[in-house]
Formats: structure tokens, C-alpha cells, sequence
DNA sequence: CGGAGTATTGAAACCTATCAACAATTGTGG
DNA sequence: CCACAATTGTTGATAGGTTTCAATACTCCG
């Protein structure tokens, strides 16, 4: 495990399934002794892209990102992690996407061994646990309909909702959120550029859909008109 | 279960990965019994959007659609699925996605609860069923690259080295592979308009990377340059 | 043969990307 | 604590890839 420092290389149903359900799985006290606390400051990788999947993690504190490149250096961002997030287990001998902390994060490693004898062992747990996969699928196609038909400001008004709806709990309020990561992860999230994303949350801020009373936070003042503008079904 | 007529309606890594390895489970001969075959012609709708999810289909020939539409009519297709893959098992209790025949395709019915019985029953269906949703969710992680982040060019690249390879062994050359799907239902996949893809696969055709013998048949002439243009890792 | 659906091709428009400059923020060391 | 450098975010002008609109071919069937 790498820790490496990356800042140097350059680089709820269609719009709001709560993109990540991932904190249900219950393990049992003897796995969660067999934890330990991982730090990972902002911009410092956990995994790299090949690494071996020798473990599962769960996110205790901050925002991590899963990234993967192309030959030529273009990025994507498949997922953030968020507090309570599980990851780590999708991969079968080797993680396919990068793990990188999106603002200073703080996870707990488990052995993926222990993991999977608990999986083997534990047939609730299993369903549990497929349960969780699926829902993870569901997010994940969600999120193939926004990239393949989605404008730039139905991408942000999906990503605003969604957002939302997974931080309720985590402090702040209904209508206002923190946006853990910097504008340049949410446009390789959305497939878009940094300028577009700029641009799309200014254009929604002038309008009075939102507020921005600082870069990373972010105040829903309009949410039915964001609603609308996600081109969500629901 | 409704076969309703949807045509009047208005409606291996990162590029490679066999998108769906859903034909690796076997249930065994008490399900294979209590399956039932349905025929769907070609663009009629095996399931819709909000159905509930009550049977689990198995593709025995020919090729149908998963997809979705935004408010605005907007159409989006999430995957498509051929002989020997299984479908409807995703979703909790309703589909996420209509299911149509892109072309007449024979499936079997299983009713659902059947199969839930199974996996819950027997640990080791249960084991290989987690493997092939966790081999799901990767190919559709591939997928959110193509569309997040690649050009038409190389999305239709991809395309037909995935289609190529999920089509291996289905009767066609190795080099050779029949289009089961419209151009239109290609542009919904791949996030284009039908424009596009033709356009795109008229200028594949002009370079000699591809022939085109007629409308439904690929030659894949240039498998090396189709692999350089898919902007694909391996 | 004719007609509907499907595919191709062309011209123009549009949205987003790219290139570039500047502003704001963060971090660091004096 | 301030000053400077580096990073990050915003804004503007232009370019470019896809879409849109439109017309023409092709294909399959009745």
C-alpha cells in the first residue's frame, strides 16, 4: 500500500439514488477488532490502479475517490466514498480503479481474508452483502444515464441532489452541504471539464437555484427547480 | 407481463471487458424444469419500466435491450443481452429498466422466487451469483469511462472489440460478427445519435479498419488499429 | 411495385472543450 | 503575522466535436 503523493501528476432512482448505500453490513465485533485506522491525507493515494485486493476498507472521516485513467492521460472518477462506505471487495485478484483521498480522510483496513470467511460463513451476511452489490449496480447505471444523455446542468443538479441526500446525517443541515472534493474531481465524476462545472454552479447561483457562500459549500436554495433541472423521473 | 409494441412509441477493461459473463451459473435441473419459454419479437417490450420483479430470464437466442427513458423522452440503453446471459435479478422488488427484443430473441422465464430460494439455499450458487453481480458492476464501471470520458471514435472502437468478444463462439469468425441491434439502439448505448455511429462507422469503413459487407455485418479488418482507437489500457 | 422503417450523407447550430488570463485560496517560510 | 508561491477556482474568447435539421438512399415485406 502506497500512500503515494499524486498531486504532482497532471492530472434515488435515475438522478438520486443515494449513489451508495454501502454502511448496512454488519460484520460481527470479531471483524471490526481485526480493523486498523488508515490516514490518508487529501490528494494521497490509498490504492493504485493494479494494486493486489488485500483488503477492505471502510471510510471513517472525509471523502475518497476512485479513479482510473486513460493511455493518455485523461481521467475518471466511477465513485466518491463517503463516511460509512465500504470498498475494496468489488474487485476480484487486483482493484481495477485507484483509491484516492478527495479531501483528508480517514478509513479502517480489513483483511479481505477475513472478509470473505465471513461471507462464506455467514449466509445472512452474504445476502447482506449481495443486497449491497446490487444497489451499487443500481447507482452505477443511474450514473450511465446521466454521463450518456445528461446536459452539463442536469449532470450538476443530479450531482447536488445526490450529494445531498447521502450527507443527510453527516452534520449538516437539509439545504446545505460541504462539498468534499475540489471542482476538478467533480467534473471527471461528471465527465465534464473544470471550466463547465465553474461555470454550470455560477450559472445555477446567478439564477438563485443555489447558493455558493464559499467554494466548498454549497446552500440548495431552490431544490424542486433543481429537481427539474436534473431531468430525474421521480 | 405485457409484449407491448414499443416501435410506435417516441422514443475486457476498460473498453474490452466481456460486459456480461452472466451464462457461469448453474442451478440446477429442478430450475431448468420449471422454466418457461417466451418468444419476443423484434422492438415488443418484455418488460417495462416499473414492473415488478417476479421472474428471472435466461436468453436462449437473439439479442434484447435494457433501457430507460428521461421526462423529456430522451432514451438511454443500459446493456444489452444475448444468448446465455441472465437478466431480472438485479432489482429489489420493481425493474429499473424496460427490457425489449433489439432483434427476435427466445428467453425462459423463471419465476423469481425459485431462484431466490436457490441462491439462499445452496451457498455455493450463492458464491458464483455474488461473483457474476460483482463481474456486472465491473463492466458497467467500464462503461461509465466510455461515456464519461471518450470520443465517439472510441466509443464505437470499444463497442465492436466488446461485441466481438461477448459474441465469440456464438457461430461467427473470430474476425466477424453479426450487429444484432439497430444503429439507433448502438447510439442509445453508446451515448451518441444514430448520426454519429454512422457516420463514425462510414469513417472506420474508409480507413480499412472495418468492412462492412452489409448494414448488420462487421469484418473487423484491423483488430490492432480498432485496439489503439478504443483508447483502452490493455 | 410501393411504402414504412432504417441507414447514410450534408449543412448549420450548439454545447462543451480548449486556450488563456486573472482572481481567490491555501500553505509556507521568513 | 505578513508576503510570496503554489494551487485552485472563475471568467472570457475561440475552436471543435456532436447534435440537430433536412434530404436522400437503402432494405425489408406486404
Amino acid at each position: 500500500m502506497a500512500l503515494t503523493d499524486i498531486s504532482s501528476s497532471s492530472a434515488a432512482r435515475a438522478c438520486g439514488r443515494a449513489s451508495s448505500p454501502l454502511s448496512t453490513l454488519t460484520l460481527g465485533s470479531e471483524f471490526e477488532r481485526r480493523g486498523s485506522v488508515v490516514l490518508v491525507p487529501r490528494n494521497k493515494a490509498l490504492l493504485e490502479e493494479g494494486d493486489p485486493a488485500d483488503y477492505v476498507f471502510k471510510v471513517v472521516a472525509g471523502a475518497l475517490r476512485t479513479v482510473r485513467f486513460l493511455p493518455d492521460g485523461r481521467r475518471h472518477i466511477a465513485n466518491f466514498l463517503l463516511p460509512g462506505d465500504l470498498f475494496g471487495y468489488e474487485d476480484a485478484a487486483f482493484h481495477v480503479h485507484g483509491v484516492e483521498a478527495a479531501s483528508d480522510a480517514t478509513v479502517i483496513r480489513y483483511p479481505r481474508q477475513l472478509f470473505d470467511d465471513i461471507i462464506r460463513r455467514d449466509a445472512g451476511v452474504a445476502r447482506q452483502f449481495l443486497a449491497l452489490v446490487c444497489g451499487q449496480l443500481a447507482s452505477t447505471q443511474d450514473r450511465l444515464l446521466l454521463l450518456g444523455r445528461k446536459s452539463a446542468t442536469e449532470r450538476l443538479a443530479s450531482f447536488l441532489l445526490a450529494l445531498a441526500e447521502r450527507m443527510r446525517g453527516n452534520g449538516s443541515q437539509d439545504k446545505e452541504l460541504d462539498l468534499p472534493m475540489s471542482r476538478s474531481d467533480i467534473a471527471d465524476y461528471l465527465g465534464l471539464t473544470v471550466e463547465t462545472v465553474s461555470r454550470t454552479l455560477t450559472h445555477l447561483r446567478s439564477t438563485h437555484v443555489i447558493e455558493l457562500p464559499s467554494v466548498a459549500h454549497v446552500v440548495l436554495r431552490q431544490r424542486r427547480t433543481l429537481n427539474e433541472l436534473s431531468a430525474c423521473a421521480a
